[in-house]
DNA sequence: TGACGCTTTTGATCTGCGTCAATGCTGATG
DNA sequence: CATCAGCATTGACGCAGATCAAAAGCGTCA
């Protein structure tokens, strides 16, 4: 356990699958879709000498829960899982931080949560004091920060929904059908595989349950012939069966 | 079902329970409480210009998935349950709204979830755009929600941990814990009694159990003595019980 | 005061998912 | 290419909590 982070700041262009900022947010993969979205070119400018890249290996650690908010992030490229324990060992997965996800929106002191990178990932980084200071500055930006943390909100109480009150079956077929749309918007076009990154543990914690009941539900749809299970996702066969299932 | 809200404005001083604004923001009850704490006597002149007291009848909905949101809330007396609902039936209580708390906090065009009277209920109102209009030229308001909204998906994050982790016995524990901290922030001291104004019911759905088992667990925790149940709420006999058992 | 409606409690039984235990698969490494 | 480590899958079994059913409280109203 415990892998330590080796996060090497400059050198985001280590890999065919790593695509980040490359030092200029004009021509950043994900602007459209992250808080930056807010900005002009010159506030993007201002900003942009603010950012650093960071790179994380699969496995690496960006903050632990408890930690003092000291950077705050915007995923560029990559997954992490985003979580909270207890003492006693037992998970939740509160969320998954797909590129365009930005981590620090809350204004707390402390991180509430752990994020730990699930892919090789690469996060544009910002000082939390002085990303604190350019959005005093710029009331776009704390509107659409205000945006995102809205929609954080909703997605929490689907969340909620989903835990308390959905079937094992159900809760499997939302999930999926949550990745597709969210690729989807990533992408930009409607993903025929639907990528799952993140391992059958970090599915189970996301919707309480056990990885023996994610394993088997997800391979009795396959038997059902509703999906077919590929290398590093699935494959919707039969698409309304999941519209119908989930939230 | 369905008891249709009667909300008779500019009229809140109907009974002993229920105080409010009495339209002087200044001498208002959870001022230090809600939102309102951020404004100074100026500002909180201005706003109240723009307030006004609706009271609802315990059942009463004062709005529903799905409706446009065109008042938002600042509840000062009762309490309310937050609720989203399936198709078939099933209910989730994603909170519940206590004196002091804001309804209205994301910015989205439509509700996405309910609010019920769980109580009578007294609830300072503002019509959106103006609530909106106000705010924009309110930095430290602003903030304010922010801050309000950070804290709500901290809580929510709690509340996922609950529904996806925790037996029914710990939920319960923390369900109990949380409303004694909640009451004790109200009044300003610890209290004794543990109100607990909604039904079985609704703290099933707010735990993701079921009506039988909350009773069971209740019933049985007075039977070990850790805590006796009275009209309308608990009484903790051992504290630390339900400390080592809360989230 | 007694009948009604609603909520809560209690009991008996069932079942979906967890637990425990193998076994299989895949990719990395010497 | 054999070994190993880390998932993922599969099966047998158990149990926490759901479901079904009935009884008990309890406030309201004629």
């Amino acid at each position: 356990m415990d892998i330590p982070a080796r996060h090497s700041d400059h050198e985001a262009h280590s890999g065919c699958a790593l695509r980040s900022r490359g030092d200029d947010c004009r021509f950043c993969g994900v602007r459209h879709l992250s808080i930056c979205q807010a900005l002009d070119i010159n506030e993007l400018d201002q900003l942009e000498k603010m950012a650093s890249d960071s790179v994380y290996e699969e496995r690496a650690v960006l903050f632990r829960e408890e930690d003092e908010v000291s950077s705050v992030f915007n995923v560029t490229a990559g997954v992490a899982r985003l979580i909270r324990s207890l003492p006693d060992g037992r998970r939740q997965v509160t969320g998954f931080a797909l590129p365009g996800d930005f981590l620090g929106i809350s204004l707390e002191k402390t991180w509430r949560y752990s994020a730990e990178a699930v892919t090789p990932l690469v996060a544009c980084r910002f000082r939390r004091s002085h990303f604190e200071a350019f959005s005093e500055k710029n009331p776009h930006l704390i509107k659409k920060m205000h945006e995102f943390a809205s929609q954080e909100l909703n997605l929490a109480q689907d969340h909620m929904v989903l835990l308390g009150r959905l079937t094992a079956e159900e809760k499997l077929a939302s999930f999926l059908v949550e990745m597709k749309k969210r690729w989807a918007r990533i992408s930009g076009h409607e993903p025929g595989l639907i990528r799952l990154p993140m391992g059958r543990q970090d599915i189970a914690d996301y919707l309480g349950l056990t990885i023996e009941t994610v394993s088997r539900v997800i391979n009795q749809m396959q038997r059902d012939r509703k999906l077919v299970i590929v290398p590093d996702g699935v494959r919707f066969v039969d698409q309304s069966y999941f519209d119908d299932l989930a939230l």
